[in-house]
DNA sequence: CATCGTTGTTCCAACGTTGTAAAGACTGAG
DNA sequence: CTCAGTCTTTACAACGTTGGAACAACGATG
């Protein structure tokens, strides 16, 4: 593989002067910038990034760290991360944690200074003295733990009372929620809007009607459905914290035979592409995943740049929409 | 930021001491070692990857090369490979090319042998002349092309044979399939094998029954099934190239008011983890993505340490999983 | 003609690590 | 006590790059 030095050699320079051409630099006379140039073609020269970085202190790379590919809203989401970070040239490693403690702690441990110049956390279970970072990070919609880091992330709490004041115009009056969950932030701030849209119909709130998810898969959304229909007075209408407790949510209904939206309106969470393709299609809170990808790659940009560390909070926008699990074709 | 440097200061030895505690070289009297030891601890020494990697020649990062991670099946499988790099000690940086050729031109461009150590490619269009790498790599699913690398994948003629045999024992004789393509290998292997099971059971291979998807998406194959639907003698049974295309296809029978599996019988291939939730719930071919993910990784490791680069052929189990989608609860 | 500023090029050092070779310490045999 | 052999540590160079200083060439200015 062909080096500067090699190059150099090929064109009659020294090896600072071809560096200068292949950096930018103004000074190069015509004549030597075109030897430089050809030489380079002719090599197929490409910049070692290790040493490069090395050089300059900088490592090309910055972390996403999440619980799990397999979850559609995170690969979606790694995707456009993927492509915003192209935008500033960086490359993207992902860590997954699977969601434990365990896993976030290691993921966290591992992102020392050399490897990435920066981070993108989605954590679920860590703790606020478990923040003890060595690079610019970015939190991705947790608004629950107080910590110095910046967020980027909907307003949690609006996007669920929009969820569920959707259900009640609809008339439903017994609207349960799946997704509680001990630790989560989110899962805390959802739980918030739900509290909240009922609180503002004068509905009242039921304990029973709240069911806990550990994870977020589909099978957590299942059970939880299962818990609900066996309840001597079940729900009307459900709100789930994700899109995949809700598709789990509509199989077990499916299964009892129960009708969606007749008999049991579901709404949802992140608006996967799976949940357009569904029968029924799922009504589901949908936020602008790409502007989150955006600005939290763009923070993370300015942050590097700079030194400069003021914190940030960017909210993001969201839409609800509305499908076939809430209204009929 | 602390370095071997500041750990020898510390300890009272070379750098070359420490870096022999860090690498585990034997022969360090015990008493060095431990005072190295404590030094490391102290200043939580963790050794400067880039650095490390310019001296040893290697990077420390393997490139997975695929077409999107919102497609679950490359999601499923990128965070299968990102476990099993992990093994070796590798990081994994993920490239999207959208399936498209310049998408897949661009990535191997900046596979540079600076910038990782070996690749997994999952190409779609590419051409065999486009395969000019740099570093080792391996082809997933591909059995289409031919180029000199080595290639993990199932038998994608056997796969796909036992998805019609399976629509055939059940007594379907009009059999579509869906997801047919000019340059995609799997595409044509799929085919062959919905041929084959046709021949056998000599069944005739009708045209008018094969639809061409020109990507792999959900819309793609609610848009095929429309057509198949509006055919004056539509099909019993439909065998989708993928799941996503059979997703599309269940939706569209479901808008037609077609039933699913009574009118008409659906099989998938991929077996991602929507398909086990969906209403119907989907037959499909299941690869065992685990195997896939670390058999390429495996090989990339053992041609990485070894300089010898017989070209191997992985091929790894399958199974047909049934479900809702072929046969009625 | 000396001085200056501008433009263009080169040399040197350094980023943090590890392989090599050489030097130093210790052991046991002669 | 010397020597060879083994164990242990160190100095040095190098990986490929770039910032900074130094240097060289040049025309313009006084």
């Amino acid at each position: 593989m062909a080096t500067l030095k090699d190059v150099a050699r090929l064109a009659g320079v020294s090896v600072k002067t071809v560096s200068n051409v292949v950096n930018g630099y103004s000074f190069v006379k015509a004549d030597n910038r075109r030897r430089v140039e050809e030489a380079l073609e002719a090599t197929g020269y490409r910049p070692n990034l290790g040493a490069r970085n090395l050089r300059r202190g900088r490592t090309g790379f910055i972390a996403l760290v999440l619980p799990e590919l397999s979850i559609p809203y995170f690969a979606e989401l790694a995707g456009l991360v993927i492509a915003a970070a192209q935008e500033h040239e960086w490359n993207v490693l992902i860590e997954q944690t699977f969601g434990t403690l365990a896993g976030e702690r290691s993921a966290l441990a591992s992102l020392g200074p050399h490897l990435v110049d920066a981070a993108i956390l989605s954590p679920e279970a860590l703790q606020v003295d478990d923040f003890q970072l060595s690079v610019p990070a970015v939190l991705l919609g947790e608004h629950a733990i107080d910590v110095p880091i910046s967020r980027v992330g909907i307003d949690n709490v609006a996007a669920a009372q929009a969820a569920v004041r959707h259900l009640i115009s609809l008339g439903h009056r017994r609207i349960a929620a799946i997704g509680a969950h001990p630790h989560r932030g989110t899962a805390f701030l959802r739980l918030e809007g739900y509290r909240a849209a009922l609180a503002e119909a004068s509905l009242p709130f039921v304990d029973e009607l709240v069911v806990p998810a550990l994870n977020y898969h589909r099978a957590d959304g299942a059970a939880a459905m299962k818990t609900l229909l066996d309840l001597r007075n079940p729900p009307d209408a459900v709100f789930c914290f994700n899109d995949l407790l809700a598709i789990g949510a509509m199989r077990a209904a499916a299964e009892r035979f129960v009708r969606v939206p007749q008999d049991l309106a579901v709404v949802g969470f992140d608006n996967n592409e799976e949940s357009v393709y569904s029968s029924p299609s799922l009504t589901s809170v949908a936020p602008d995943k790409g502007a989150i990808a955006r600005a939290a790659v763009d923070l993370l940009h300015r942050r590097a740049e700079s030194r400069d560390s003021a914190l940030e909070d960017v909210e993001t926008p969201f839409s609800l929409q509305v499908r076939e699990s809430t209204v009929a074709r």
